[in-house]
DNA sequence: CATACGTCCTGCCAGC
DNA sequence: TGCTGGCAGGACGTAT
């Protein structure tokens, strides 16, 4: 599921309410979700308080007391909901308990923090500050971070041999970007997945990065893309499906010249393009 | 170092 | 109706 407005949706509703609430009990259901083993995961949690929810990338990022970090990786349907409770109730009885709970972090009287996750791709890190420094230095840039510009991002498209599609989901390139909105972008500027990422012009680089930009934002103004599994933090579904223009649409017509969009597999990943609009492999 | 590919896991759905 | 194969938003490890 979720790329960069998915996670940012989450972030900012989950910043509303979960700063200044201290982590009580934690029951880890999947500990293959972990970075560690169970207990050592629990045992810094535990008491801890929240100041902060932030992004990184596609992570949703915990800051605690303590210092702690926790870094949440949602994977392909991972789901981190917030369940507001009545003092004294239990939250796996409300009727937004998720079917597949993966760890679950009481929150005290009012609510509750769960990560679901049916295929368990995702993960759930702890980390001391500077392990996350690490950790977060390993990753791009942001994309919607106005201090990356058109030419640095030129650049760096120029020393790389691989498909332009391929190198948009390397987060140590760029961060955030899965293959929904890779595809979307790709088509807005008209450059074929397959291209190769030196072969773009810098003007081609220029629209590209801009057309990262604007389907980001206009995702992240509709709450995110949800195909199937992605929900908000309080269980909604995401609106920017409808205004996908080339991802999941084969054999409809492209929408700027009404040729047939195709579909090509390549890296183990469907790519959706059109054959007339978009050059360059 | 850079790039390419298989793998982790489960559920759903089209097609036979 | 029931089974099977293909496919899915991510990321990491390994091979070349």
């Amino acid at each position: 599921m979720p790329e960069l407005p998915e996670v940012e949706t989450v972030v900012r509703q989950l910043a509303e309410v979960l700063p200044g609430l201290t982590v009580g009990e934690v029951d880890v259901v999947q500990p293959d979700l972990l970075n560690r083993a169970p207990d050592s995961f629990r045992a810094p949690l535990v008491g801890s308080t929240i100041r902060a929810v932030t992004r990184r990338g596609k992570n949703i990022v915990l800051a605690l007391s303590g210092p702690r970090i926790l870094a949440v990786n949602l994977g392909m349907t991972g789901q981190l909901l917030f369940i507001p409770t009545e003092p004294g109730q239990d939250p796996k009885k409300t009727p937004v308990w998720p079917s597949h709970p993966g760890v679950l972090l009481h929150l005290g009287p009012t609510g509750a923090l769960v990560y679901a996750d049916v295929r368990r791709f995702g993960s759930l890190r702890l980390y001391s500050p500077e392990g996350w420094k690490k950790e977060s230095a390993r990753l791009g840039p942001e994309p919607l971070d106005p201090s990356l510009d058109g030419r640095a991002f030129w650049q760096a498209l120029q020393r790389s041999r691989s498909p332009i599609r391929s190198w948009l989901l390397d987060q140590t390139r760029i961060a955030g970007i899965g293959n929904i909105y890779a595809l979307e972008a790709l088509f807005r500027a008209e450059i074929h997945p397959q291209a190769q990422a030196r072969s773009l012009t810098k003007n081609r680089s220029e629209r590209l990065l801009e057309g990262i930009r604007a389907v980001l934002s206009e995702a992240i103004a509709a709450r995110g893309t949800t195909l199937r599994d992605y929900r908000t933090a309080s269980g909604d579904s995401g609106g920017f499906g409808p205004s996908l223009l080339i991802y999941g649409r084969e054999g409809e017509a492209c929408p700027g010249c009404n040729t047939p969009i195709q579909r090509v597999v390549f890296a183990n990943r469907s790519a959706f393009f059109c054959p007339s609009c978009q050059k360059g492999s």
